[in-house]
DNA sequence: TATTATATTAGAAGCTTTCTAATTTATTGA
DNA sequence: TCAATAAATTAGAAAGCTTCTAATATAATA
């Protein structure tokens, strides 16, 4: 796919096979949640091989750039985010899912004052649903 | 110190001198958010020797009895949060510290619809604060 | 207080992530 | 266009964080 190539170069990337790979498979305009060991297995079920660290140090890569974000879930490991458009996430537990919500779901009507000289850079919102809710 | 022990045996864990050790320091009274190797140095700091794995598996323990909550801020390490009452939290990237604000300062007007049969565990709002400010 | 059952400790093992030397890709100049 | 040089990338190895499990300690029972 042209198009992907012509991303990365916009990004000040290197044009590598690999990140070909990669963003064939996370510019597709489909919408996912993955961690580096997800994607290796979309690599791979593609034909392609890859270390895992290679994945890692691309997905870094795509974050500088602003392709992808890095989400705050959980703390056992590293989730990323092909969307970009602000959005909240709901997390299930139970199954370790992340449900994108929209902007517009979720309204603040107050917010506190923050330190002196300090920039909201982004507000994450996450909503945990219970394990035993079903 | 008495209180702490009787503190585990309520919520029927046993009564070690390694948690006693970690007692005293995470429930002194003061809001504290730290991580494992955090805690291991503030033992140390007292004289005393214990496992990382110990604090480890302590810290799940007292998370699964309620007396600490495990919080959800970075990807890279989990950190612990000794304050029960429900708070959101400020984190300065700039310096990795993170701020308690309470429950009042932040006020939904509108929150998404769940899925069927789901019912709300938790929410959390992180105020990420641009790096660049100062 | 001795015996049995249960829980805890901490070294070792297992993940996840980062580091860095070898390699590949891009750039420059002829 | 092609060789030489510079810069970035790859992936094995190393490091960091967390969990597992056999040995040990604590609690329960008689």
């Amino acid at each position: 796919m042209k198009k992907n190539i012509e991303i990365l170069k916009k990004h000040g990337l290197k044009n590598t096979n690999q990140r070909k790979i990669m963003s064939d498979i996370l510019f597709a305009g489909k919408d996912m949640h993955f961690s580096a060991e997800d994607l290796k297995k979309l690599v791979e079920k593609r034909g392609f091989k890859m270390s895992l660290a290679t994945i890692y140090n691309n997905l870094q890569h795509f974050v500088n750039a602003g392709l992808l974000r890095k989400t705050i879930v959980d703390s056992e490991k590293s989730y990323y985010d092909n969307n970009l458009k602000n959005h909240y996430h709901i997390y299930d537990e139970a199954d370790r899912k992340l449900i994108d919500i929209p902007n517009s779901s979720i309204s603040f009507s107050k917010l506190p004052k923050l330190p002196k000289n300090k920039v909201i850079k982004n507000i994450s919102v996450i909503i945990q649903i219970d394990k035993n809710s079903r």
